[in-house]
DNA sequence: GAGATGTGTCAGAAATCTTTGACAGGTGCC
DNA sequence: GGCACCTGTCAAAGATTTCTGACACATCTC
């Protein structure tokens, strides 16, 4: 297949990151994986939330690369799933905003508006 | 009144702050403000997006204190409202994650679950 | 007064995110 | 086999966030 792998620019990742880590359950997941690692349904009874929900949270933590989870053979046999976090640095200044900001895909403006009309009217136009 | 003021702990507002940098707009509205301070309507113009919208997206920012709005007259006398970039900074860690965390509101947790019956049921009981 | 530009707010549609309650496997132990 | 754990996924309800299209009110210029 000829086609190109997403180039992952910095902004479009900034942004997972800061969606990931912006909910209140989400963060509380990374506080109690910091003290120590455990699986799913381990960590389901500590936040106290059900295990669907948390493998939602989970692999939206995972996909802004905060967490990796492995899948591991416990020492019975059994498949559990450990989760550790991933030693992540972000600086956030308007400046490292700014530079962010300008590498996001989805922009989709870029022509000059002619700015005639006025009145409430939204400049989308294109799009859809 | 003898209503005490909310202490604001470290955790919500971090949160605030989190929610508000995750999206794109929010994104690039902070980037504009960087490059140089505008009124809303120019700011609207500029991003290309319609003017109550981003009223409630300045509002988000404002609440998190990241940007500030001032309402200043022109030269003419009309009535402008500029907003500035605060210059916040911000260390994103799995530490600072975590102990945000532990001063986060709304809770409402806390009893330890007695682990009887498991099945799928989520841990949720009082609340609402 | 009409027209252009600025401010703000509101109700309701549209799109997303969050959450629950099943279901369908696996393995180990009595 | 039956029970207790573990894993995953799905559809649909609920709650939020995002967005649009009016509306109301100011000031300045012609």
């Amino acid at each position: 297949m000829p086609e190109v792998p997403p180039p992952a620019p910095e902004g479009d990742a900034l942004l997972k990151i800061l969606t990931a880590l912006g909910n209140p359950h989400r963060m509380r997941i990374v506080a109690a994986l910091v003290e120590n690692r455990t699986y799913v349904s381990a960590l389901a009874r500590e936040i106290g939330i059900s295990r669907p929900l948390l493998h939602m949270h989970l692999q939206r933590l995972e996909a802004a690369g905060l967490v990796t989870g492995t899948l591991e053979a416990a020492d019975d046999g059994k498949t559990v799933k450990y989760y550790d976090v991933t030693p992540f640095v972000c600086e956030l200044t308007p400046h490292t905003v700014a530079r962010a900001a300008s590498t996001l895909t989805d922009v989709e403006a870029g022509t000059a508006d002619r700015g005639t009309g006025r009145s409430d009217r939204g400049a989308k136009e294109e799009a859809k």
